[in-house]
DNA sequence: CGGTGACTTGACACTGATCAACTCATGTGG
DNA sequence: CCACATGAGTTGATCAGTGTCAAGTCACCG
């Protein structure tokens, strides 16, 4: 058994004594080891500290915190905040089930985000020293991990191609297409799912004010081309809505 | 002597019969090997193809071309242009010498932008294959490597925050100052520089319209915060655009 | 020179920010 | 159990910042 590198001091957070056996994950086909055989898989299961809880509202990690692991969400979401000397935020991401947290660290160390889980979170802590080792050996490891960090240079550019858009709607509609993409990929209904987050959250990644977001999803569900209660949307015309959004290929 | 790798046809381009003594070149501590030894350093000058010169105003790569390669700018300075089905343009980044181009291919192995020269320039290609296996074998070469993919993870997010900020002239400001910067990096002044790009390219890139940069930069020369000639640029009071930026920290 | 593209400036319209009031759900304590 | 406070969200009225359209200037190149 491998040594441990728990380090995050979080009260919240609590460990849990067992292995990690990521062949029986969920997620385990779509997490980092995404195209290894099972021996890279039991060398990478060595690298996974024990897992973490993060309570509802409660930070994984803070700006400024000296950068050791990724994390990967294995239950639950979070959103990843930055905020600059002034204090204002800006919510760069969300992360859901078997997405990868803190790659924002790999130059400086330091996180540059506050990562706060929207509901009670399960992630799985991967000392990233150790990956970057195993990754010498591993060609398939390397090739993962080259993947993943490729996948976030993506994400963040189809973003920036997103918030070009002129039309508080048009970036809305991209953004609610994204999260019906990413239920799908979790195995749940592209169709209809819950928001995790508050419409506040929603307005910051947009960048617009709230009143708009709200305001747009009334107008979108007058329409007809979604169905709003609360936090649970429907999505009843995907076709218009990925015409409004006009996003970039992928 | 190893293979060459040279796959892109663009008629422009021509190739230089030299080695790439990147000991010599000017950007050696800023482009990829930064942090590597001498012997390393060798190892890595094997994996450039020839340099290749593309001219002012025509591309390197296009969307949808095959990905290869990786290139350092030696010389001059790109535009990173991302188009969608509906035709829109978004300008993603602009590369300046020792910076780097082609990472947006990572995952899906095609370029999803097109990558245009913005004054006749010099690329060091770099077949990414052969860099992926040669960091297997140097740790150094893998850590530059993931440093360099963080870099490029932690400029989009900076330019995210960038976006976020309402107001055209908080990002009007944040792009000049980001430009001092560079151009410092490149050791060149850093409080007087020429713009290469178009206004319509600055738009793009801070999602506005050519119309409203133009506007900024008469009312920030008026505020007697730059003066503006052209594309020819002075800062004059760093402090003040910096405070207007209102960027994170890096 | 005349033509072209890059850039600037002005007038006006409209999206979305701001401020304020209101609803609604949730949780607390007497 | 109710009164109350709190935070999330919606809706309305107003206004500023920018987008849009149009005209004009400027610099460069054949």
């Amino acid at each position: 058994m491998q040594q441990h590198w728990i380090t995050c001091k979080d009260v919240s957070t609590k460990h849990h004594p067992q292995h990690h056996p990521c062949a029986s994950c969920p997620g385990v086909t779509r997490c980092l080891p995404l195209g290894l055989d099972t021996h890279d898989l039991d060398q990478i299961e060595g690298l996974f500290s024990p897992r973490l809880t993060v309570k509802k509202g409660e930070t994984l990690y803070r700006c400024g915190d000296t950068f050791r692991h990724l994390y990967a969400v294995r239950q639950g979401c979070f959103k990843t905040v930055a905020l600059n000397a002034e204090g204002r935020e800006q919510i760069m991401g969300f992360q859901f089930s078997a997405e990868l947290l803190g790659m924002d660290a790999l130059v400086s160390n330091r996180h540059v985000c506050d990562a706060v889980a929207l509901e009670t979170s399960e992630v799985c802590p991967l000392h990233f020293q150790s990956l970057e080792s195993l990754a010498q050996t591993a060609p398939t490891l390397l090739h993962s991990l080259l993947r993943v960090l490729g996948r976030e240079i993506q994400r963040e550019q189809a973003l920036m191609y997103t918030l070009g858009n002129p039309g508080a709607e048009a970036r809305l509609a991209s953004f609610l297409v994204d999260m019906s993409r990413r239920s799908a990929m979790r195995g749940h209904d592209d169709m209809q799912f819950n928001l995790p987050m508050r419409r506040v959250d929603i307005a910051s990644y947009l960048s617009c004010r709230i009143e708009t977001v709200s305001r747009c999803l009334t107008q979108m569900q007058d329409q007809g081309l979604i169905q709003v209660r609360a936090r649970a949307i429907s999505l009843l015309d995907m076709r218009a809505l990925k015409a409004l959004a006009a996003d970039i290929s992928p």
